[in-house]
RNA sequence: GGGAGUUUAGCUCAGCUGGUUCAGAGCAUCUGCCUUACAAGCAGAGGGUCGGCGGUUCGAACCCGUCAACUCCCACCA
């Protein structure tokens, strides 16, 4: 079969996958190999395949294809996550553009056009990961809406509940108004945003009638009482003295009857429900327990004091929100503050603004400006940066909100998950330990352990599951896994009717189970699955999502497995374009990966993005990294379509197995049989080593080095080195060792390759010759310890080449320029063994082994011997001294710092004998080297 | 504000237990080659005060201190 000039890998890339497939070499089913098991962080439903996801799963397609070729049982489990706020976006964007509102559905219409969308076109992102040749067991694709996995998410809320961990409550949550719906605090992302601060002039109220407390109360049960504020500020605060405060020379009062306040959200104020000072503050003293005027509403506040307050932040005086912001919140709880909400669940103003209801909050900033304006209640205005929340999937700002949601207790199921990342110093629990790749990564999980708040688990939402409590119609509640389950349990004390809480789960209430609900570990207990696979081994991730997902999942491992949910994380850096800018679809700088898979083909991809991609660090994706992919698929075609040429040519047939040492008849000659068994040697022995630092590397998640160590094998010892070493001369015979040698070679290599590069080493393996089997099962072979002798034999020839080709190089001799080489050394007959393999390299017409210089020649010094290039031409002596001279510099300095160290007693006694060992080798190397180096100049001349 | 990390060739990064044949790789650059596997290639070469300063040590890219720059995470200064 004629070979195409370059390798093409879009027909080999269908074919082969197909026929993995068919074979169901990816289908795992426990029997008595040790299990090597993944579960895919599973991508929302809606996801379409980008850089991250190209990166991760290639790198757990790598773990689980070299677990697979070294004898164990590989599963690596597929799905979806049904995200709730994505998907439900997803969807609400496909009504109206059929022209359907939300609002206009029933819970149950709605859903069923989501279910729809989802088996229309949910998971696409499964058939694009066949794309990279991921060897995911597709028949365990997993959703985490499935029913089993439904009952087990809602079975769990139950549980938790019983044992009092959930529970509903009304506090400051994280509101996102265009998804209309509650956030956690890890949902939310703070991003440094350019605001102005408004300085607002707010007039003092004449003080209240004499007698006591003022009730400023509207809603009839939260009273402020300024008495009971002490207006001794020296009981409250300790701290400083207040002559000191306010840094700001700027005179935050007005003209006696206003205070002035800073604030970044003026359409705000309406919620105001008190103006905070510090206690210290000599500037507000004498208003301590007076009233001032909301501008524009002229409603009546208190102005009280808290040591909360900075006093050299803006005026030192703060307006105080407490439905609108968390700390305001907690001045508001602390000081029995009256809460006024004044937005709508999208984020307009509500009635209880009183003005600019229905407009939008941002809209509503820019009127409440101007009229401040008018009124003249602006005193200034600054540009100012601070952090605001937005929303992880809407990117809008984040309201601060109080509302009723459910809330998981989190201090409990917290603390062995802790200790299994980092173990206490007494001692751990081996057995239940986590390993954490990079490590550094653990300070940030303890971290967040350690102060590990409330998660807040409703999501006003229809898309997921849907929360399993029930309320009377006095507002008691009732959970429970079924509406029949709560009759049964309690009948007499229900009232009906009942109804179910509208809300929904947090997606991650239901990702947090994948590892062992995807083998059904909670939904039917002890199962042979979830026995055989759990705990599962790796789990392949961003560092983002630590905490959504990989912390809570080591949670609910332990407190519904009783058991680690995994070995160990390997957390992926960052893909991020080649200016490292993180990709996103604002910034466009995202390539389109099927795109790319067409251009270049999936072993190029893998290969570009897992060389750029050191452990634990962010990787700056740049495409010429593809094009060495693919230029390296292309090394490896030619290099089988040069093996493929010697088929044809065999000189002898071919026998099985032949060892190194046997002699082979025929054509070949002793000598260049010599060369040959030198090189092939050496390349197995440098296999050798290559695939003892590549398991090294592998165990310690070193993928990228791996790799680069296998393309170095390839490339550089194979091609560049062993090929050209025992490549026959034009149209000459090859001898069958050789071959057969070549192939087995080849073969390893592909072997270690197949993990990174699936399609091409299953292709090539296959174009070597019949195979019995598949590269993709053929399990790994053994390998020897290397012999150090054979390598430094093979780096020494490698030197001598390199530097007499340089040698041609420097003195312009063209490569078809013929050369008679005399070698000047002790051991000829190191030379002779490889005569065939030099001459050749260097392209020399003869060798001679000479004891005395040879006059007017190009003088190569290497080690302790020296080569001579005769040559016809007047020799450059010139430059050939310089550069002499220059190695000769060199040596003696390295010389005279090792006889430094050597002549150092404190040296000689403190150092380990084996590095003194070494020091004297070198002392010995060097002082040889320099002895050849300046009978090569006395040459000169 | 707290914490973590990074800084080595033009670029992206290795360098694990301190030991100059250890200052390295890939890409890029330069020079010469269309040599019957490969120009998506071959052969060779140049390039770095290991962020600055100080210390420990017989010995420092590596350990300690300090300064500087950058990155990330966390946090309630409006």
């Amino acid at each position: 079969m004629e070979l195409s000039k370059n390798y093409i890998p879009t027909e080999v890339e269908s074919k082969w996958y197909g026929h993995w497939l068919d074979k169901g070499y990816f289908n795992s089913v426990p029997d008595e190999r040790e299990p090597y098991t993944i579960v895919i962080p599973p991508p929302n439903v809606t996801g379409v395949l980008h850089m991250g996801h190209c990166l991760n799963n290639t790198i757990q397609d790598i773990l689980i294809r070299t677990a697979r070729m070294h004898g164990k049982n590989a599963c690596w489990v597929p799905g979806t996550d049904h995200a709730s706020i994505a998907t439900e976006a997803k969807v609400v964007a496909m009504l109206r553009e059929r022209g359907i509102a939300k609002s206009s559905l029933s819970r149950e219409e709605f859903l069923a056009y989501a279910w729809e969308w989802k088996e229309k076109y949910g998971g696409i992102i499964l058939q694009q990961l066949k794309k990279l040749g991921c060897s995911l067991d597709w028949n365990r694709t997993a959703f985490t809406m499935d029913e089993d996995y439904h009952r087990s998410v809602i079975k769990i809320f139950v549980e938790l509940h019983k044992k009092g961990s959930i529970y509903r409550g009304d506090r400051m949550i994280n509101w996102d108004v265009k998804a209309k719906t509650a956030l956690s605090d890890e949902e939310v992302i703070r991003k440094e945003t350019k605001q102005k601060l408004y300085y607002l002039r707010y007039d003092l109220a004449p003080l209240p009638p004499k007698g006591g407390s003022e009730e400023f109360d509207s809603s009839g049960n939260s009273h402020f009482r300024f008495e009971d504020e002490p207006s001794d500020s020296s009981k409250t605060s300790p701290l400083g003295d207040g002559g000191e405060s306010g840094s700001s020379n700027y005179s935050p009062l007005g003209d006696g009857g206003t205070i002035i306040i800073a604030t970044v959200r003026p359409e705000s104020i309406m919620g105001d429900t008190a103006i905070c000072v510090h206690p210290d503050d000599e500037r507000y003293k004498h208003l301590h327990g007076k009233f001032a005027l909301v501008p524009l509403l002229n409603r009546r506040i208190p102005i009280i004091t808290d040591d909360y307050v900075t006093m050299d932040f803006g005026t030192g005086a703060l307006k105080v929100t407490p439905a609108h912001d968390m700390n305001d919140n907690q001045l508001g709880y602390k000081h029995k503050l009256e809460v006024i909400d004044i937005f709508n669940d999208d984020g307009t103003l509500g009635p209880a603004a009183q003005i600019f209801i229905g407009e939008e909050r941002f809209a509503a900033r820019k009127k409440i400006v101007e009229r401040l304006e008018a009124e003249g209640k602006i005193e200034k205005v600054e540009d100012y940066i601070s952090e605001v929340g937005y929303s992880e999937r809407t990117d809008t700002a984040v309201e601060p909100r109080l509302s009723m949601q459910w809330w998981v207790q989190m201090k409990d199921i917290a603390d062995p998950a802790l200790k299994a990342v980092i173990p206490p110093l007494t001692g751990g629990d081996d057995e239940n330990e986590i390993d954490f790749y990079p490590p550094k990564v653990k300070n940030t999980y303890r971290y967040w352990m350690e102060n590990i708040k409330d998660w807040c688990i409703s999501r006003q939402l229809w898309w997921g599951h849907r929360i399993p409590a029930w309320y009377d119609e006095d507002g008691n509640v009732y959970v429970a896994e079924t509406l029949e389950d709560l009759h049964k349990q309690r009948p007499e004390t229900i009232k009906l009717p009942l109804r179910q809480d509208e809300d929904c789960l947090d997606t991650w209430f239901s990702a947090w189970l994948w590892p062992f609900e995807v083998f059904k570990g909670y939904s039917n207990p002890g199962n042979e699955e979830v026995k055989y696979y759990y705990p599962t081994n790796t789990i392949v991730t961003a560092p983002e999502i630590l905490f959504f997902w990989v912390a809570r999942m080591i949670m609910a491992g332990f407190e519904y497995m009783g058991e680690k949910p995994f070995n160990e994380v390997y957390f992926t850096g960052i893909v991020r374009d080649k200016l490292g800018r993180k990709m996103s679809k604002q910034l466009g700088n995202s390539p389109d990966l099927l795109g790319l898979i067409d251009e270049y083909g999936a072993d190029a991809v893998r290969f570009g993005i897992m060389v750029a991609s050191p452990a634990g660090n962010d990787i700056m994706f740049d495409e010429a990294s593809l094009e060495q992919g693919r230029n390296f698929n292309n090394k490896i075609w030619n290099a089988l379509k040069l093996i493929r040429s010697w088929e044809a040519r065999l000189d002898t047939p071919s026998t099985a197995a032949p060892s190194s040492t046997t002699q082979s008849p025929g054509a070949t000659s002793v000598t260049s049989l010599n060369t040959y068994n030198f090189a092939i040697d050496w390349f197995e022995n440098r296999m050798n080593q290559v695939k003892a630092e590549v398991d090294g590397m592998m165990k310690q998640f070193r993928l990228s080095e791996a790799l680069k160590t296998v393309y170095s094998l390839i490339w550089d010892d194979f091609c560049s080195w062993y090929l050209e070493w025992v490549k026959p001369g034009f149209e000459q015979p090859v001898a069958a060792l050789v071959y057969e040698k070549t192939v087995g070679f080849f073969e390893e290599m592909m072997i270690l390759l197949h993990p990174f590069m699936p399609f091409i080493t299953e292709e090539i393996f296959h174009l070597l010759k019949n195979q019995p089997t598949d590269l993709c099962i053929t399990q790994a072979t053994s390998y020897k310890k290397p012999a150090a002798s054979i390598l430094a034999d093979g780096e020494l020839l490698k030197q001598v080449i390199t530097s007499l080709r340089d040698a041609r190089n420097k003195n312009q001799l063209k490569p078809k320029e013929t050369i008679r080489l005399h070698i000047q050394t002790a051991t000829p007959q190191a030379y002779q063994a490889i005569e065939g393999i030099l001459s050749k390299q260097v392209n020399a017409e003869s060798i001679s082994f000479i004891n005395e210089a040879l006059p007017n020649s190009i003088v190569v010094a290497v080690e302790k011997d020296k080569f001579y290039i005769a040559s016809e031409k007047e020799v450059d002596s010139a430059s050939l001294k310089n550069d002499l001279l220059k190695d000769l510099q060199h040596q003696q300095s390295f010389l005279l710092s090792v006889q430094k160290k050597l002549g150092n007693e404190r040296f000689v006694q403190n150092a380990k004998p084996e590095i003194l060992e070494l020091e004297r080798k070198k002392q010995a190397d060097t002082e040889n080297r320099i002895r050849t180096i300046e009978e090569s100049l006395a040459t000169l001349n």
